[in-house]
DNA sequence: ATTACAATTGAGATTGAGTCTCAATTACAG
DNA sequence: CTGTAATTGAGACTCAATCTCAATTGTAAT
């Protein structure tokens, strides 16, 4: 996924920040996983392919990655923040499981529409939202 | 509000837990408010009134509270957990502004038939949900 | 009432995600 | 190449929330 790459290259450029090879190996990890991690995961993927980034910087990076919408960050009721790709996923909700903890992901056009009419009808600029259902999946039911 | 008291002494019962003193003190001060809280206002609040609770304490009747259903928790991205009354208080989610914190309230029958659909879709249990949208106000925009 | 005992409390230690500091390093425009 | 502002990293720090455990308290049974 070289798209992503260029799109924060153009963001950092856009903001005089720097395109660092710290801030390409925290992207290429995610780039890497289809699904969800979390910041101690890079760091710990990185830390076994001898591509070290300290913490401080994957979680300056992954604030970077979000502002400049290639990542998303997710709250699954775990205490800490969970990070998962947006380019070349469909927009999506998450479900999860408070017995086995899966997550179980589904489409948000329904939702997408809603937040737009709530917000016209408030006057509020919408810039990101968080959806998430908790409970048991069919199998832990 | 008496009611909540005995929804959760009810509660307590039924689990071969004691309603004590401090829960009580706990449940009264929440009641007293009808917007959001924080478990460190609760925690001055109490001290003032020579009402004290210790901090573990308020945190585990916190979780008591919502686990009885009597309060909900909702993550306002600030880091750390609000929490607002259930009871007498109509369904709703909420529109935080991230200029000047703001909190909006609206109704959520939609959002609850949505979850509805979409739990029955894949054989889900619902126990509970958080849904926040994160933007400017009108007048922050 | 009194007793007996499991549930509860609180002060303070602990955890853990995330942030901050600052000297040394690095990207990149000119 | 050079100048310089941006970046990095090790470890200190913050702060919400949890845990520990000895002392206390609520309650059901006697």
């Amino acid at each position: 996924m070289k798209k992503a790459v260029k799109i924060f290259a153009k963001y950092l450029n856009s903001r005089d920040l720097k395109l660092t090879k710290e801030r390409k190996t925290v992207l290429e990890e995610i780039s890497l996983h289809t699904g969800h991690l979390e910041a101690e995961d890079l760091w710990h993927n990185l830390r076994k392919k001898k591509k070290r980034a300290s913490r401080a910087t994957i979680y300056r990076t992954l604030d970077l990655l979000v502002d400049s919408g290639i990542v998303r960050k997710v709250d699954f009721g775990h205490g800490h923040s969970h990070y998962e790709q947006v380019l070349g996923h469909a927009h999506h909700e998450h479900m999860i499981c408070i017995k086995c903890g899966k997550v179980i992901e589904f489409p948000d056009e329904k939702i997408e529409r809603l937040i737009k009419k709530l917000c016209e009808k408030s006057g509020f600029k919408h810039t990101s939202h968080c959806f998430q259902i908790f409970g048991y999946c069919k199998e832990c039911r």
